[in-house]
DNA sequence: CATTCTTAGACAGCTTAACTTTCCAACTAC
DNA sequence: GTAGTTGGAAAGTTAAGCTGTCTAAGAATG
């Protein structure tokens, strides 16, 4: 199919699909002629996936960059793989260097393997900096209960990982780590909801 | 104090403080004269708080003006007052109309007791809609844990909601619903971290 | 073949958000 | 009284994410 066609069935509009063309997230058709190519289906499911990522992932147009680079990528080994997927992850603003060592108080004592300068060790300080400037304090008993839930979803978000294909399961880890976050965030707003109703009725 | 001292005290640029004023995140300062006014330790907290919302939390400015004002609403019900803080909170791209059924549909398999209109459902459906269009399947058992986790921090979050001062409810929804979320979301991140590298050395 | 439509690619322009700068008259501190 | 500061308004800035315009080259149709 040509262009207008790809924009039609994608719902995208055509001057945008040049504009990933232009910023690489879209690999470029098959061309047939000095101003024509060819797109098929995979570009159909590609531009799916980019509007995933920048609307509902609300990622970036240059991280998105990264993140659909990992998803390209041969890959690796299957741990290597998580790591690179997450460190393509958004992480807020990396500008600011929040203090670590709260953060890292917590993972120790939880023992938590992890990377001491991993992405996530800098969004979670920054989170609790956050907190505290926000006059909100998080004593150990509340960051304990956030970290077992977290890490019950974990363990079964890597048991999931299709490990047959290495392309398949970054793809995997990128979107089920990306995209499953605003549904998790979703529920727990929506367990309030359910929580508070039901101790208003009882 | 004055303005430059409010600026110093609070690390935020002084011409981004009167923006602040401008755009209502912050109360004015007592005037003392045409060209004068004071602040006291109340702005140099709420500067704190605007800061959060904006960075971490990542609310725009419009967002976090009606996030605010629930946060200084005198405050109504234990329970309205969670929904009051919910809906003033952010749902991604609300000019979208996401297909709520499947997002109902498991709503009602867990009995949760919400609202059907509620942003957070749209927010899930959203979610659901952003993963499907990836090409990422969502089988009922990965959502019923996921239910099932951000249930257990839901109950807790709510028994742990100061009830004694109104004012100070809203203010512990609002920043404990909004901050902790960046926290969760690290969490589980680290979590796929520690479950892969024990994999893996395992 | 002629006419009309579509296309790739380059580039300039637009829109929104969040600041940031400039300005001025009114004050304050020394 | 003179140098510096302030509140308030308004214009300017920057970056992101498109969107529109243009041009020469092909495609589609009769």
């Amino acid at each position: 199919m040509r262009i207008s066609e790809l924009a039609r069935r994608s719902g995208v509009p055509i001057g945008t699909v040049k504009y990933y063309l232009r910023e690489g997230l879209l690999p470029a058709g098959e061309p047939t002629a000095a101003t024509q190519a060819q797109y098929g289906e995979e570009h159909v499911a590609r531009l799916a996936l980019i509007r995933a990522l920048l609307g509902t992932g609300g990622l970036s147009i240059s991280t998105a960059r990264a993140v659909l680079a990992a998803v390209d990528d041969p890959a690796l080994s299957p741990h290597d793989m998580i790591g690179a997927a997450h460190s393509a992850l958004p992480t807020m603003a990396e500008n600011e260097r929040p203090d670590l060592s709260t953060a890292q108080a917590h993972l120790r004592r939880w023992e938590w393997q992890v990377h001491e300068d991993s992405p996530a060790v800098s969004s979670m300080a920054q989170g609790l900096q956050a907190l505290q400037a926000a006059g909100f304090d998080t004593p150990d008993q509340m960051l304990d209960r956030y970290a077992r839930a977290a890490y019950e979803l974990g363990e079964q978000d890597v048991a999931d990982v299709p490990m047959d294909s290495p392309a398949e399961a970054v793809r995997y880890v990128v979107i089920g780590t990306l995209l499953l976050e605003p549904v998790l965030l979703a529920l727990r707003r929506l367990a309030h909801e359910d929580v508070s109703a039901r101790r208003l009725s009882s």
